[in-house]
DNA sequence: TGAAATGTTGGGGCG
DNA sequence: ACGCCCCAACATTTC
């Protein structure tokens, strides 16, 4: 066998959300270095602290983990699959292939950054070589700072500021021709590894997608046909015509970088706006990460002090379960939170009308509804949720004010015309035509099925309930500055 | 990457 | 011709 004449010293790549083998760093750092890369994945539950990822990601994760696998063994490797303890499980399979070193991708997670840094410290205690490398961003977060050292806290000055860097990025690594196979580890099958869900909730998800690299890819081909109509098009949940590459960004299945690069050599499409447009939202992910990097209590607590004494309401179990569910009887919030429980996601103008009903109309704190997102989303990305909610609620850096409260009606009217979205997803309104639709309480008669008659708050009035509790809010605020 | 209230302007009908 | 009103279409302000 090859590997016993082999001399190379062997590496375990760590994968965790860089479920790729092309532009993966720490893959290349190995085969630069001319070891012999052995692929690892550890199911470690600790190593997320209360972030654990949601049932909805776990039934991707599971997905893309047999497409990894399998593109591991089409090149002659493997993937060794691990259940708990991420520095006990590395030594032990650094023991059995007598590794000499651990390379993975950064990640940026509070928790994992915390026992990313104890496994580094202790591998290199043992006298192995541990290097983490940058493969998820265009740019670490702590290479862009304000001329004051600070990091940016809005937007604008800070996409402006990568911009001067984008032209300077290096172009994606290739993946190897080969991988090395070993004989003596240990590993769960793929099969055992995770159990598909019981019974088939997710089926509903893998119409919509299909995890792993190569799904990354088609997906990303697939948005090309339309890119150019992006920035015209990408606020209609009515219309297929967003990227929805989000979950394959999530676990890594691709990267911003070969994103960038690959558009980049679209040369007619290159400076269309529909292309700028979508870069510019791969700019808002880098801006998350960016804050929940320089902000890691921002997962639980408001970025800003915008909202310090903010009245937000009790939640009423009952309430918080029907929005969740889609029966709040408002058709643009139900339809999203429906797409959502369906398909683990959700478009994105409409998680912005659905975060509008929890924090404004509800007033309900905005950690309840990143909580839910967190467990429903295939494409749940902390810095992401985090940063969305925080935005939404108008407690995040660069956020909208808590008084742009989205009338979901009138968002309806502009964004479904025809409210072909809110039918696709709200079978009781199918008698509705194009007019009513999106207000059914004006025709009750015609609403099917147990569907509210009424929605569970009145908009107008929690409207005004909420504008009032933010001018209390304000008050209690400039109280405490003076 | 709001909505609604309020203000302004200008065209047209009308006495 | 003129003032007056109505109202649509915008623009500005406010939360």
């Amino acid at each position: 066998m090859t590997e016993d004449r082999d001399a190379r010293p062997t590496a375990l790549i760590w994968l965790r959300r860089d479920l790729r083998l092309v532009d993966n760093p720490a893959l290349s750092r190995a085969l630069e270095r001319g070891m012999r890369p052995l692929l690892v994945y550890i199911d470690d539950a600790a190593g997320s602290g209360h972030w654990q990822e949601g049932a909805a990601s776990r039934a991707w994760l599971r997905r893309s983990l047999a497409a990894l696998d399998s593109d591991a063994r089409a090149l002659g490797g493997q993937l060794v699959l691990r259940r708990g303890d991420s520095l006990e499980n590395l030594l032990d399979i650094v023991d059995a292939v007598d590794a000499a070193a651990v390379f993975w991708n950064r990640r940026y997670e509070p928790a994992h950054r915390q026992s990313d840094a104890r496994v580094k410290q202790a591998l290199r205690d043992r006298g192995l070589e541990a290097e983490s490398c940058a493969g998820a961003l265009l740019f670490e977060p702590w290479s862009l700072q304000t001329q004051a050292g600070a990091p940016y806290r809005v937007f604008t000055p800070y996409w402006r500021k990568a911009g001067e860097l984008l032209d300077e990025l290096a172009p994606p690594l290739s993946a190897p021709e080969t991988l090395p196979r070993f004989a003596d580890v240990q590993g769960h099958s793929i099969d055992a590894f995770l159990e598909a869900p019981k019974p088939a909730w997710d089926h509903g998800f893998w119409d919509v997608h299909q995890p792993g690299e190569r799904g990354a890819w088609q997906r990303f081909a697939g948005f090309l046909e339309c890119i150019d109509a992006y920035q015209d098009q990408r606020d209609r949940p009515d219309r297929a015509q967003t990227s929805r590459l989000s979950p394959h960004l999530a676990f890594g299945e691709i990267t911003p970088r070969q994103i960038l690069f690959a558009l980049r050599r679209q040369e007619t499409l290159a400076r269309s706006k529909g292309t700028l447009g979508f870069i510019r939202e791969l700019g808002w992910r880098e801006f998350s990460y960016h804050l929940l990097f320089h902000f890691p209590d921002s997962t639980d607590a408001d970025l800003t002090g915008a909202m310090f004494g903010f009245p937000w309401s009790d939640v009423d179990t009952d309430l918080l379960e029907d929005w969740k569910r889609g029966r709040t009887g408002v058709p643009m919030v139900d339809a999203g939170m429906r797409e959502l429980w369906a398909t683990g996601s959700m478009h994105n103008r409409v998680r912005m009308v659905a975060a509008s009903f929890l924090t404004k109309n509800l007033r309900y704190y905005w950690h309840h509804g990143a909580r839910w997102f967190w467990d429903t989303l295939v494409d749940a990305d902390l810095a992401n949720n985090t940063q969305g909610w925080q935005w939404s609620a108008g407690t995040g850096a660069d956020a909208a004010p808590y008084f742009r409260i989205f009338n979901p009606v009138s968002q309806g009217k502009r964004f479904d015309p025809d409210g072909a979205y809110v039918r696709r997803w709200i079978p009781e309104l199918t008698r509705f035509d194009a007019k009513t639709i999106h207000e059914p309480w004006t025709r009750p008669q015609l609403i099917e099925g147990d569907y509210p008659r009424a929605p569970i708050v009145d908009l107008g009035k929690t409207r005004q309930a909420a504008l009032d509790a933010w001018q209390q809010g304000k008050e209690v605020r400039s109280m405490l500055r003076d």
